[in-house]
DNA sequence: CGGTGCCTTGAGTGCGCTCAATTAAAGTGG
DNA sequence: CCACTTTAATTGAGCGCACTCAAGGCACCG
């Protein structure tokens, strides 16, 4: 239980407050929160479907996201997550685990008790609005999801999800450089926009062709930020970031 | 300001009991919220995209839903509710809605201000827990509906969605008899699973000759659950309803 | 330097879409 | 009670976006 300055969960205290500004007794308690680290390579699960946690696992460095299957084995990704974010709260209030997470990068991850983090939402509840309000947000961004991969075509909504995926690297806090660097093989990519790595290889190709994008091996940067917004019909209001204090 | 016996947001108790038990404080709490009631029409808008609403909506009678829409135009359906169901628990935290929500059906809703729910709701934490979790309830229906609409093949993917709605209608605190009629147009299934109404009549003939729903006009009702269970490839754990006390 | 992922490309297929016309049912007003 | 309008369901024909299957290339790693 290390307690040095800056704590690991400061990172998450900032994510938190780029939608719900803490104070700083709140802030204080978090930090003072116990945790322990771990560090886990790229594919490793930090949780499967049917799984009952007790702990509640936090993003340090690098990418997660969050899976779901049909019986027939066909994979979809439900969500990418960043450093800072608290990868399932679902569990603390949902006993049985209704997806896997895995990480999509290595990384470390910090874990919480769910009792310690439930006691600390019961003695500062602005702890607890931040937390279900990450998680309306969190909703939002399904919902968004939904409409992406059952109503647009394959361009649109790559380049839609590569746009979100540049917002909201950009709104973290750990971040200064522009453009950005998405970790995530075809196949990932196409599990994220319910197609086959092979359209998605040629779809890529033609955004590249385009200049929006360039790809390299198991990552694509950005090119076109303007041009890639407007490929993927973006608007990001539904991201609900432009609300902090 | 009605205060008959039982109140009307007593359906509102009922629904949050399906998964958290609350103390008979708390539902008098509940009971006591000063609320409005107003009647709609099937289509009516309960909200707009963008709107900034001050109050909560609870559906009393009749089914609504949530919509959102591309650029194009093409509409996606991306939450269908049932009467007790709060409709609009984002805006308590959330300002601007990312979505539009209307009435399926005719039917009642009833409206409390945010400003005396967030009260009980920090009188109340357990309340608030209750709130909480049927948003974590909802944010599990969207992962599954993005699997849904991102991996399954149509017939799948339609039976999979009436599967749904049965197995959330039959727990509903309100409803006794056996099967369901389903009170929605061919359009209206389209925009649930992304699909064209053309190929919604065609696939829902293929159910109807395979004997496992029947379709009249602007409804369906069922007619094997087991069949369609195995259709649909359902798995009703993602709805978290096996958790009551 | 061979092995193993991952990317790339081609050829052919098919599921679900588009366009369009028809039928059926439900309101609506005289 | 019946013309008339409107809305939804139905059916056919043809198309195309994304899929499948399969082979080859490239980069990294031991």
């Amino acid at each position: 239980m290390p307690d040095s300055h800056p704590s690991p969960l400061q990172l998450f205290i900032d994510q938190l407050e780029l939608h719900s500004p803490l104070s700083s007794a709140a802030k204080l308690e978090i930090r003072g929160l116990p945790f322990s680290i771990k560090a886990y390579g790229a594919g490793t699960h930090l949780l499967r479907e049917g799984d009952r946690p007790t702990e509640c696992q936090i993003l340090l460095t690098g990418f997660a996201y969050r899976q779901k299957e049909t019986r027939g084995g066909l994979r979809q990704i439900v969500s990418l997550h960043n450093p800072g974010e608290a990868l399932d709260l679902q569990q603390l209030l949902l006993d049985v685990a209704d997806h896997s997470l895995r990480m999509l990068t290595g990384g470390e991850v910090a874990t919480v008790g769910h009792r310690v983090l439930l006691d600390l939402i019961a003695r500062r509840p602005e702890v607890g609005s931040a937390i279900f309000k990450a998680t309306l947000i969190e909703g939002s961004i399904f919902r968004e999801w939904v409409l992406n991969v059952g109503r647009r075509d394959a361009r649109t909504r790559i380049a839609h999800f590569l746009c979100e995926f540049y917002v909201r690297l950009r709104k973290s806090p750990w971040v200064e450089a522009e453009g950005f660097d998405l970790p995530m093989t075809q196949e990932q990519l196409a599990d994220v926009t319910g197609l086959t790595p092979v359209h998605i290889n040629r779809t890529l190709k033609g955004l590249e062709k385009e200049g929006l994008i360039r790809c390299s091996r198991r990552s694509i940067a950005l090119v076109s930020w303007r041009g890639l917004q407007e490929a993927g019909q973006f608007d990001g209001r539904y991201l609900h970031l432009g609300q902090a204090a």
